[in-house]
DNA sequence: AGCAACCATCGATCCGGATCGATGTATGGT
DNA sequence: ACCATACATCGATCCGGATCGATGGTTGCT
């Protein structure tokens, strides 16, 4: 499971139409936020200082199991958006704001052909 | 199947965490475009003068059969991204701005929290 | 009216993924 | 050494969706 993601893979959408290639390499990250409880871990590690916060926050928040939380945050690791941190007993993810930022010049609508 | 996207859907992931309600409402979209034929049919209409493009000039640049086709502009158009227009026989689909401009605010990395 | 072209719908198949309980692996405390 | 806590992995189940061939509905042309 690599942490993938070199993320020169985001040119605006209405720039040029996407090649196969270029969907395979963003799919996977769209892919990893396409899921009600994946994008709410994301919105919530993004929300706090230094968009970091303990696996152990944010399973109480969720109505799931332990080893569905566990899934979610590693399909959200393999896809780059978040960096993984065990300090002791607890496992910290940081949100990677490239991952965030090649995702936003996706929906770049500057430039779009008149 | 209504156009749904009421498009008031969307602030910044960073901004505070994503309620369920909120996830339920983006979900859609992301899940349309979280899908290699999809994000590259939404690319090749946003990429032609005016956002639009006719279905039968979209079907041969795939590899796909054209229910297969016709299937994934439905869902695209389902999700509130593209709007349907037939001219006679043929179909037109026209790119929603406002709907990629909300994606756009969702990830917005300005004033995330130090 | 008849035919051909464009597109949507239907029904079926097949694969991926969301979820869980059970279990494994580390770390820290007593 | 023992146990409890935090998290990951495993195996199984179940549902959604990607795809296709076949068919149906419109539109335009002759």
């Amino acid at each position: 499971m690599s942490i993938s993601a070199p993320l020169d893979c985001c040119t605006p959408l209405a720039r040029e139409p996407m090649s196969a290639e270029g969907a395979d390499r963003v799919v996977p990250m769209l892919k990893a936020l396409a899921d009600p409880v994946r994008l709410r871990l994301m919105s919530m590690v993004l929300s706090r200082v230094g968009a970091e916060a303990c696996a152990c926050e944010l399973l109480p928040a969720f109505d799931l199991s332990q080893p569905t939380i566990s899934h979610h945050l590693k399909v959200l690791h393999a896809a780059g958006l978040l960096d993984r941190d065990k300090r002791g007993v607890w496992v910290y993810y940081r949100a990677r704001p490239e991952a965030i930022a090649a995702l936003g010049t996706l929906f770049d609508s500057e430039l779009a052909p008149a």
